[in-house]
DNA sequence: GGGAAGTTCCAAGTT
DNA sequence: GGAACTTCCC
């Protein structure tokens, strides 16, 4: 029994082994983290803990689920079986279901994915007759979610006069409001989102004590992954539940915090020490991922951040080979040295496709990465991006399947009511949501009393609208006895879905019907899967739960041998022999929309060491000088992480690109810099660098006036042209310049002439000239 | 009401 | 380069 214990380093040993009280481990990028993990459940539960009493919150439920599968092995019961072990959405979702009443809720509430989010949120600004160019969508969602995050309700915003104030000046005035109908809609639709399954779960266990003190009793013994990564919500329930036995134990690495974004707090494993007594400190410094050089090289990267904890990984692997830098031309290029880069690897040194990673900083660069590996027919596999559940014909199912269980998800029902066509058209479905809100009654429950209500829809639609609701209700029935293949398959045949998917024969449509059998088998091993666990039954609501929290890397069985596409992000915690960091250029990689202060700055160069630290024994870094961006061409330079690698453990392929001008290291002009003082007027092109230029300083505001392939040197500016400046034109005789808009070849300008209106012409080829 | 075609807007990372 | 929204015509 104890003999797996010998496996471990000292380091590892002393946090696995330490039974009770609050501990926190530091530990450095593949140290063995995971292993102190499962060993530690292992221990605790060799040492007479019930695992029905172990609270393991991961990152990922691939996570846990290989963690439960380890731990299994060792302990050599199905006892791990029962141990509380996913992400904290899955966990508590769980948990909120089985209080759910006491919230108002009902029990089989729907998770609101993000499209279902946005779209609740795009119908209330239109409700409220709102400027949709001011009140941006996707902004109104993602500052909600950050409130959400913060666990600041409708109610505490409204008492907040700083943060109205902040949503004032930025020019949204009504975002409490709607803030308030987008809760109120959701409330109403027997959903939550992402957000909700933490912030209720906050407002279950302050309000009701005795449901505290219930979860705080099984929970006796907590652990936590990734506690770096935590936003304030997850701390505060973390906080709860362990504060009555302080068993707590939290892993993680200050550099690897990547989720700033998403509201995760650094400060949660900064001040660690401070929220319990008598904390247990433990390090893990050992590397034993990756070869000394790559180490090295990132140890000279994280450095450079200001933010950090005391920490000196170290790895007695070998030497290894110097970080390979390549330049190209174009990101199609780039995907091509890649591609036959990993073919000559791998047919030299014998290696599996598996073997292989490229990581991006932005999705969309998988793009020219898949072109290049399918033209070398090299096998890949995209992970993230948009995911299966995600594809207008799978989220189309799913939406039935919902409506099944839940009749007021009213995104459900709006998704589905006449797809496939069956007659209802916009006007009928605004004349029952606008009944809906009247009565206070779903829009499912406005169908079912359709003709006591005597709305003004005619006969022939009421009737249309009364064959869908029977239809629903007789799946409704089907389900008591069904599972949730059997439903699938019979939902897709009646609601005439299969046959309309059919009549398209083009590939996207013959892809779509594939991507639906996919869906299909996908519930037949998830329906056998559940059988075989006790006390449960492959049932509707059981796999709806699981699709709404599933990720594309809990969907990898890793059976196929396969390259890996990710974003950084998504890589975490994950490793490769061999990594491509593809994209290392300035405004992309650190993003053009992460370098406005240091602490921004600084989480791009964690995620930098994060992306390095994957790879065990070589690491490439490839940028271009142009890319593809937004369907243009544009100018791109090395990123400013490539110069921070120290020289001894970097080569490069292609001759090192002169920059135009020195990347702004850590130059202190963050902060202390009087940003309007810097606004530049007159953008003068070719002046030798000296100190910060121009031409530095409006990189900096983000500000692009030369970027073009064909026309390199074009600029607005640089042609005197400016708005208000009155020109004159062959054709439409005299005008002044009312707006001018895109960037080098693209420039474009709105020109108010006197006698031929407003017109917008392109500006190199438009012949104009200044009038003085 | 339905569907095609044209237009506008958006653009980082994720549970 | 793609999704969402508009417009137009049947």
């Amino acid at each position: 029994m104890q003999e797996y214990l010998s496996q471990l380093n000292e380091a590892q040993l002393a946090p696995t082994i330490q039974k009770d009280g609050a501990m926190i481990v530091i530990a450095g990028a593949g140290s063995g983290k995971t292993r102190v993990l499962t060993y530690r459940i292992a221990f605790l539960m060799s040492k007479g803990v019930d695992p029905f009493n172990i609270l393991a919150l991961t990152f990922t439920n691939k996570a846990a689920r290989e963690m439960k599968k380890r731990i299994s092995e060792i302990v050599g019961s199905s006892e791990a079986k029962n141990l509380w072990m996913g992400t904290f959405h899955s966990i508590f979702a769980k948990i909120l279901r089985f209080e759910a009443d006491k919230l108002g809720y009902p029990s089989n509430f729907t998770i609101y994915d993000t499209q279902d989010s946005q779209s609740v949120i795009r119908a209330v600004i239109k409700e409220m007759n709102l400027d949709k160019d001011v009140y941006k969508y996707k902004q109104v969602y993602s500052r909600i979610s950050s409130y959400k995050n913060s666990l600041v309700t409708v109610k505490a915003y409204f008492s907040n006069p700083e943060l109205m104030e902040a949503d004032a000046m930025a020019k949204m005035p009504r975002l409490g409001e709607i803030y308030k109908s987008y809760c109120d809609k959701c409330f109403k639709a027997g959903a939550m989102d992402f957000d909700d399954l933490l912030l209720k779960t906050n407002e279950l266990l302050t309000r009701f004590p005795e449901v505290l003190a219930k979860y705080q009793n099984r929970f006796r013994y907590i652990l936590v992954d990734e506690y770096q990564d935590t936003n304030h919500s997850q701390y505060l329930i973390v906080r709860a539940l362990s504060d009555k036995f302080q068993n707590i134990c939290v892993v993680g690495d200050d550099a690897q915090s990547i989720y700033a974004f998403r509201g995760a707090n650094i400060n949660n494993i900064l001040n660690f020490q401070k929220d319990y007594d008598d904390v247990k400190m433990f390090r893990l410094e050992q590397n034993y991922r990756s070869t000394k050089n790559i180490v090295n090289a990132a140890n000279s990267i994280i450095e450079k951040n200001k933010t950090r904890l005391d920490k000196v990984v170290w790895t007695a692997n070998d030497e290894g080979n110097k970080i390979k830098i390549n330049r190209t031309m174009t990101d199609g290029d780039e995907g091509r040295f890649v591609a036959s880069n990993i073919f000559e690897t791998k047919m030299n040194e014998q290696l599996d496709n598996g073997d292989f990673a490229i990581l991006y900083r932005t999705n969309a660069q998988s793009r020219a990465m898949e072109d290049a590996l399918r033209k070398r027919d090299i096998p890949y596999r995209i992970y993230g991006g948009l995911s299966f559940y995600q594809r207008k014909e799978i989220k189309d199912v799913i939406s039935y399947l919902r409506l099944i269980l839940n009749p007021k998800d009213e995104e459900a029902l709006k998704r589905v009511i006449n797809y496939p066509a069956r007659g209802i058209g916009q006007t009928t479905i605004e004349r029952l949501t606008v009944a809906a809100n009247h009565y206070d009654k779903s829009m499912f429950e406005v169908m079912q009393h359709i003709e006591k209500i005597g709305l003004n829809i005619n006969k022939g639609t009421q009737q249309k609208l009364q064959d869908f609701v029977v239809m629903i209700q007789s799946f409704q029935v089907l389900n008591k006895s069904q599972d949730a293949f059997m439903m699938a398959e019979h939902v897709t045949k009646k609601t005439g879905l299969f046959t309309e998917l059919k009549k398209d024969g083009t590939p996207e449509g013959i892809a779509r019907i594939e991507n639906i059998e996919e869906l299909l088998n996908g519930m037949r091993d998830f329906v056998e899967e559940q059988k075989e666990i006790a006390d449960s039954t492959g049932s509707l609501n059981e796999f709806l739960e699981d699709v709404a929290l599933a990720t594309d890397l809990d969907n990898d069985n890793g059976d196929d041998d396969r390259v890996a596409l990710m974003t950084v992000h998504l890589a975490k915690g994950l490793e490769f022999p061999y990594v491509y960091i593809v994209g290392m250029e300035e405004e992309l990689f650190p993003s053009g929309m992460s370098m406005n202060t240091r602490a921004e700055l600084e989480e791009e160069r964690r995620l930098f060491y994060v992306a390095l630290t994957r790879a065990e024994k070589q690491a490439y870094l490839t940028y271009t000088q142009s890319r593809y961006r937004w369907g243009k061409l544009i100018d791109a330079e090395p990123s400013r992480f490539i110069d921070e690698i120290e020289d001894s453990y970097k080569e490069y392929l292609t001759p090192i690109t002169q920059h135009r001008f020195k990347p702004l290291l850590d130059a202190d002009i963050f902060g202390e810099v009087d940003h309007s003082k810097l606004r530049l007027k007159k953008p003068t092109a070719g002046k030798p660098p000296t100190g910060p230029t121009e031409e530095q300083l409006r990189k900096l505001r983000k500000i692009r006036p030369v970027a073009s392939a064909t026309e390199k040197n074009f600029s607005a500016a640089d042609a005197n042209l400016h708005v208000g400046t009155m020109v004159e034109h062959q054709r439409f005789g005299k005008g002044r310049i009312t707006k001018i808009e895109g960037i080098g070849a693209d420039t474009k300008a709105e020109i108010d002439f006197d006698n031929g209106g407003l017109k917008k012409l392109l500006l190199r080829f438009a012949k104009l000239s200044v009038i003085e």
